[in-house]
DNA sequence: AGTGCGGCCTGTCCGC
DNA sequence: TGCGGACAGGCCGCAC
């Protein structure tokens, strides 16, 4: 489910809920995710105050003094902030309660989302540390991506979908920043000039920058941890938009598979 | 080394 | 209605 702009809004969501709460209790009902849960969890984390809460990439980690939970949503994961006596339901894997008496709900019915836990660093973590620059970040520049881009054989949209190129771009931003760069999603990723370049390192730029102020994209099932969807939706201009009219010449978008991906573009627009 | 696939899961929708 | 198949916002690990 969640691109970078929908685990950024389920932090900026919870943080008020978490940061600065003790864990009381740590209530597991299904391990097996996309790795299973470290058996360790609940008493690494219990009497625990949670200090910060950040975002490298889609994982949210959770800093404690004794290390840190590394999560990630998955496909279909969501947080949501409930008080401790509200029932559970299907797919309500872990809850994590506070002494304030709200607990933090991760909910997953497609169970691809994780739990991990650290003691080090999360940064070094296996999955984390060799991740490309966020793309919010100056690191994310035109020449870093230009650089990198030399040589390689692969669709652009694949290319820019790779997390250890940059991390945070999915499947709805990848067509929406292409569209927006005039950039057709299967040009070879090596032959696209360093103008073109320019132009889709600022409209990945601007394409997450405004889908984090909106609160990201609801498709079908993301809902932030108030249970309100993302405004972003409406700001599509090809993604989930086959057959309908370009917002901008009104041709007809079209949709084709990449990397067995669903890709929306606009064959006028973008060449 | 870079590329492209299979697979992890459940839910939903579409065509027969 | 019921059933099979395709599809869904992520991403690791493997074979080539």
């Amino acid at each position: 489910m969640p691109e970078l702009p929908e685990v950024e809004t389920t932090r900026k969501g919870i943080a008020p809920y978490v940061v600065g709460e003790v864990v009381k209790d740590v209530i597991i009902r299904e391990r097996q995710l996309r790795w299973p849960i470290p058996t360790t969890l609940k008493r690494s984390l219990k009497n625990q105050l949670i200090r910060k809460l950040r975002r490298r990439a889609k994982y949210l980690l959770f800093y404690t003094d004794k290390g840190c939970m590394i999560l990630h949503l998955g496909m279909s994961g969501n947080l949501r902030i409930l008080d401790n006596k509200q029932a559970h339901e299907k797919h309500d894997h872990v809850d994590i309660i506070f002494e304030s008496g709200n607990l933090l709900r991760f909910h997953d019915p497609r169970k691809f989302g994780s739990i991990l836990w650290t003691k080090d660093d999360p940064l070094e973590h296996k999955l984390i540390s060799h991740l490309g620059p966020e793309p919010l970040s100056d690191e994310f520049n035109i020449e870093y991506l230009f650089s990198l881009s030399r040589k390689r054989t692969k669709a652009i949209k694949t290319f820019i979908m790779d997390s250890h190129i940059v991390v945070g771009v999915g499947n709805i931003y990848a067509s929406e920043a292409l569209f927006r760069a005039g950039i057709k999603p299967t040009l070879q990723t090596g032959k696209v000039s360093k103008t073109r370049y320019e132009k889709l390192v600022i409209e990945i730029k601007n394409v997450l920058a405004e889908a984090i102020e909106k609160g990201g994209t609801t498709l079908r099932d993301f809902f932030n941890s108030d249970g309100k969807p993302g405004y972003f939706t409406q700001e599509l201009q090809v993604y989930n938009r086959e057959g309908e009219a370009c917002n901008k010449c009104m041709r007809k978008i079209k949709m084709i598979r990449l990397g067995q991906r669903s890709t929306f573009y606009c064959s006028h627009c973008q060449s």
